[in-house]
DNA sequence: TTGTAATTGAGATTAAATTGCAATTAGGAG
DNA sequence: CTCCTAATTGCAATTTAATCTCAATTACAA
């Protein structure tokens, strides 16, 4: 496997879909962000960077990039979606400070071999896992403290 | 402290907060459940068992629950959140079948103690985590597996 | 018993996500 | 290269979980 699109295009292929001009700016657009974002947020950059493309597009596309294996749901804020690409990355887990909104990314050997482990315990077949911790960064922790609360 | 209603009641009076009969309802209602619900499923109980609540009520109250440390949001399917009672349980993880929606618990140490460990080497606070993992049950993947998909 | 701030239900509202449909288009077959 | 068709798109309407508004009610402390 070369590159996300060559996965992407493979992948779309294997179910007789397109690749449209609008699917691969949208794979472009996530590709350049190194960082979470929402369909706001993709939505907001595509219209800036590229042509237009409308929501329902990018609601569309966004399942096909996780089934391609591109793209993952990393986690829920305001009852919004956040996702990132997982090319070429290992899979990683994320605190998320709920007085700041910083998230940070972590991975944690151990936690990936005892999930696996408790997997094959139950005979459950994992697709997909996700480990959130909400809670107060370093430095919110320490402002709400001298608060007192 | 002795049980649910009388934690409830202390967390209520300490924010001047009161026990109402709804409250009330809403609490044994959770109680009385012994797995996971959803605010549909729980408006729906209540309506068979007690009188009528209505959902604005039932979304008011869960954040008080969640908040008096009584029940805890699980995961989400299908956008809607689920939730479970949590007094006198310990904290643990879910795995979803996403065939079947079988949910399994599990409790797992050693997984308890490396997010720990991960907080502690990051100076997070943690409030609450959540891990998911999303997959085939036994049964149902070897009932896929014989489809060969 | 009373006063008041909290609570309730009903219905309106918000906002994320999905869907229907007519027009367009990718891309394989020939 | 051309044609054909099923897939795709954008728009607007729709769905649906969750939140909010407000007038009427009520818990509960003084």
């Amino acid at each position: 496997m070369i590159n996300a699109e060559e996965k992407f295009k493979s992948y779309l292929k294997s179910k007789g879909l397109k690749f449209t001009p609008e699917r691969e700016a949208i794979l472009r657009e996530v590709f350049s962000l190194h960082k979470h974002f929402n369909v706001d947020e993709l939505y907001e950059r595509l219209h800036r960077h590229t042509k237009d493309i409308s929501r329902a597009t990018i609601y569309r596309t966004l399942p096909l990039l996780i089934k391609s294996g591109l793209v993952e749901e990393t986690f829920q804020c305001q009852n919004k979606s956040s996702y990132e690409h997982i090319f070429g990355h290992k899979h990683h887990d994320h605190m998320l400070c709920i007085n700041c909104g910083k998230i940070i990314e972590f991975r944690e050997e151990g936690i990936e071999r005892l999930q696996r482990a408790v997997c094959k315990k139950y005979g459950f077949h994992s697709i997909e896992h996700r480990l959130g911790i909400k809670g107060y960064c370093k430095e919110c922790y320490e402002k709400i403290k001298g608060l007192d609360k």
